[in-house]
DNA sequence: AGCACGCCGACT
DNA sequence: GTCGGCGTGCTC
């Protein structure tokens, strides 16, 4: 009795494709399939009886999976997902997946290899392979302790030596099996700390909750949100339940981990970048079969299943680095409060400054709303000052009084922050004599001047050039930096405060790996007295020798174009005012504008980030803006200009005139033409969800069929986070 | 997305 | 005469 499965394939095409089996094969398990001239792994979707006969089907080469992969509220989620963001099923479930899984290997753990020194390989000298550098630095590292695979790869060994001294018999391989399946039980390892009333108040709130509840958890910096986290934690896992914890891409530290292990002695996973894929696959197989107690990990940790979920936690859930920007673009975020929903869990969304969305569903009460507005220990509020630099002469971007006050801190040996979001040394290059600008032939952009490595940079593009030194209009030698980037600002600092240690922290200073974590460390612990950055150095981190903090430049966000600047604004400043100060030092934070009237900052300062929030929340609701509608954005870029404007006008065609529905476009993209490419958005807007995705689902088959797009690259954007 | 087929330009 | 440029079409 042959079977007709339908396969959910990594293919940009949107449709399931058939396939003859002779069983019938359980939704969810991976299967190997011909498809045109390749092998792609597939999912089964289903199976149908009503195949289309137009289609000459194939045999299902190989199934891979004696039982689903996903649990089944997760593999509900993510079929929620393909529909939610108009992805293809094929796709969502390829990115839901572990690489390894992806590429066919069977979901299991793997026997490892592992090497280790024999007796007589105990017994050699190293001088004796003093002829074989190679083999003396195996034997020297395996007597300290036995190497995996991966630690050959890693160390650079070579598989030569190795092999050699196999054959010598002084090493031999050992095969190491994971343990299996190992049932762990709360341990705490730490006694909790002592709760204020705001914070028992929220863990009682959510301990009382039954089934699925979405809890926002609104706690100025320093107000122990964690110590909330991990009181509410400590239930879950007494009941032997597993809790997912969303991170900030930046979070995502060993400190992090550190501050769970302190507490808990159960297993925990952390799926951060530096996990080979076999580790991943491990992580991914320990949260699936229950070994695995606490699983933290970024954006993508959202797809990993969990044999006992008890409850998700999204830390710092207003953060942008929860939407992806590329290919799938989910929020973590709404997966999470959609996967708690569908797996019967609380979700915990935690900020200190919420997304307007989120504030918005604690206020209309789809979310139960916890505020913590209490700082916790002796913790002082912050000293605010807004310095008007209109007429100002500035130094690098520094106003007198700004350096006046450094002055004062540093004096008294605490450290200082100051926030530019603007790497390399100056962003343009000018020429003095005529005012030409040196811009980026691929983008409209200019270049960045990048002192250290004396080069043009464009940041768009990636292109770059050696310094010019001539002007590229009069030929005048007179060529100088405009405006000032956090390279300037470390190398004037240095020269204004010559007692004084500089630190830089941009994308720039920390490319090599690993060094952001050495350089926070070295923040925290006080080797530096400056600390100079963009918003790397904003998110999460806390130096408690900092009392002065400054952001040097805003204004680029009071009359942005882009609607939500105002709100990234107020959760900049407001995070970045939580940095300051601690325990028994007060702290100060410093604002430099050419606007210090505007509103917006007159607001932040004067009634904080929730008034300022609740406020700008009743803006968006004036103006028919997220939350209080729904969008999609097209994307379509191209090498002509034409090109990307007619295909989104042919798109915009195929939509349906009605009032409850905006398609606005097509308009250039905030950067026309970047990378030598035009690009052009098509924004479309409707009052309710459910109208944006029935037009959605009306309009974009059809687009399959218009001519116009063979020339662009184009994609939808669901609850578009930027406009860029 | 791949991967082939297919039809026009500069090379051994 | 061929290698190869990327336009177009198809994948159950």
């Amino acid at each position: 009795m042959t079977t007709i499965i339908q396969a959910a394939l990594p293919v940009p095409l949107s449709q399931l494709f058939d396939y003859d089996h002779t069983d019938a094969l359980p939704v969810g398990v991976r299967v190997r399939v011909p498809f045109g001239r390749r092998q792609l792994i597939g999912i089964v979707a289903g199976e149908t009886a009503t195949p289309d006969e137009r289609f000459q089907r194939k045999a299902i080469s190989e199934v891979l999976d004696s039982e689903p992969l996903w649990p089944q509220p997760l593999w509900q989620l993510l079929l929620w997902a393909a529909d939610y963001y108009h992805y293809p099923l094929g796709e969502v479930l390829h990115h839901a997946l572990p690489v390894l899984l992806r590429q066919g290997e069977l979901a299991n753990y793997q026997a490892t290899i592992r090497y280790e020194l024999t007796a007589a390989g105990q017994a050699v000298q190293l001088e004796e392979l003093k002829r074989a550098i190679q083999q003396q630095r195996l034997l020297a590292a395996l007597r300290e302790a036995p190497l995996l695979s991966r630690d050959i790869r890693l160390h650079d060994y070579s598989p030569q030596a190795l092999k050699t001294l196999q054959e010598k018999g002084w090493v031999v391989a050992v095969e190491h099996r994971p343990a299996p399946a190992q049932s762990w039980e709360l341990k705490i390892a730490a006694e909790p700390l002592q709760l204020n009333p705001e914070q028992a108040l929220a863990v009682a709130a959510i301990s009382a909750g039954q089934g699925h509840q979405t809890f926002l958890l609104e706690g100025v910096t320093g107000s122990g949100k964690t110590e909330v986290y991990l009181q509410i934690i400590a239930e879950v896992l007494r009941r032997g339940q597993q809790v997912l914890v969303l991170v900030p891409e930046i979070g995502l530290t060993p400190q992090t981990l550190k501050r769970f292990q302190e507490r808990f002695a159960v297993p925990i996973v952390m799926l951060h970048s530096a996990l080979t894929d076999r580790e991943r696959l491990d992580a991914w197989l320990d949260a699936r079969g229950g070994h695995a107690a606490i699983i933290i990990g970024t954006r993508s940790a959202i797809f990993t299943p969990c044999k006992a979920l008890g409850m998700i936690i999204v830390d710092e859930e207003h953060d942008t680095s929860l939407k992806q920007q590329e290919g799938f673009r989910y929020h973590a975020r709404d997966l999470a409060v959609k996967r708690g929903y569908e797996e019967g869990v609380p979700v915990i969304l935690g900020s200190a400054t919420p997304s307007f969305e989120t504030l918005n569903n604690a206020l209309t009460k789809r979310y139960a709303h916890l505020q913590i507005r209490r700082r916790a220990g002796q913790a002082q509020p912050v000293q605010q000052v807004l310095l008007d630099i209109k007429n100002q002469p500035l130094k690098a971007g520094l106003s007198q009084p700004l350096l006046k006050l450094m002055g004062e801190h540093l004096a008294a040996g605490q450290q200082v922050l100051l926030f530019l979001n603007r790497r390399g040394f100056a962003p343009a290059l000018m020429c003095h004599e005529c005012g030409w600008l040196a811009q980026c032939r691929r983008c409209d952009a200019y270049y960045t001047v990048h002192q250290g490595s004396r080069q043009l940079l464009c940041h768009h593009c990636g292109a770059q050039q050696p310094l010019a030194v001539q002007c590229g209009d009069c030929g005048s030698t007179q060529l100088i930096g405009r405006g000032v980037g956090t390279e300037q600002l470390e190398q004037v600092l240095q020269e204004e405060f010559p007692e004084h240690t500089v630190l830089r922290i941009d994308r720039d200073s920390t490319r090599r790996k690993g060094s952001l974590q050495r350089y926070l460390q070295d923040a925290h612990d006080h080797k530096y007295s400056i600390l100079v950055g963009t918003q790397m150095l904003a998110k999460g981190h806390h130096f408690p020798e900092v009392t002065l903090v400054a952001l040097l430049d805003v204004d680029g966000a009071l009359y942005s174009s882009d609607f939500r600047a105002a709100e990234r604004l107020g959760q900049l400043y407001t995070q970045v005012a939580g940095r300051s100060g601690r325990a028994s030092k007060t702290g100060t934070v410093v604002i430099q504008t050419h606007h210090p009237d505007h509103e917006l900052i007159q607001e932040l300062i004067h009634n904080g980030y929730h008034h300022f929030s609740t406020t700008a929340l009743l803006e968006r609701q004036l103006t028919q803006l997220p939350p209080f509608s729904y969008q999609a954005l097209i994307r379509a870029e191209a090498d002509e200009a034409a090109a990307a404007i007619d295909a989104l006008a042919a798109m915009a065609g195929l939509f349906p005139q009605r009032d409850d529905l905006i398609v606005f476009g097509p308009i250039p993209a905030v950067m026309e033409r970047r990378a030598g490419r035009y690009r052009y958005q098509l924004l479309v807007q409707t009052p309710h969800r459910s109208i944006r995705a029935q037009v959605l689902r009306y309009v974009l088959p059809q687009f399959e069929q218009l001519p116009q797009l063979r020339k662009v690259r184009w994609s939808l954007d669901v609850d578009p986070q930027d406009f860029s």
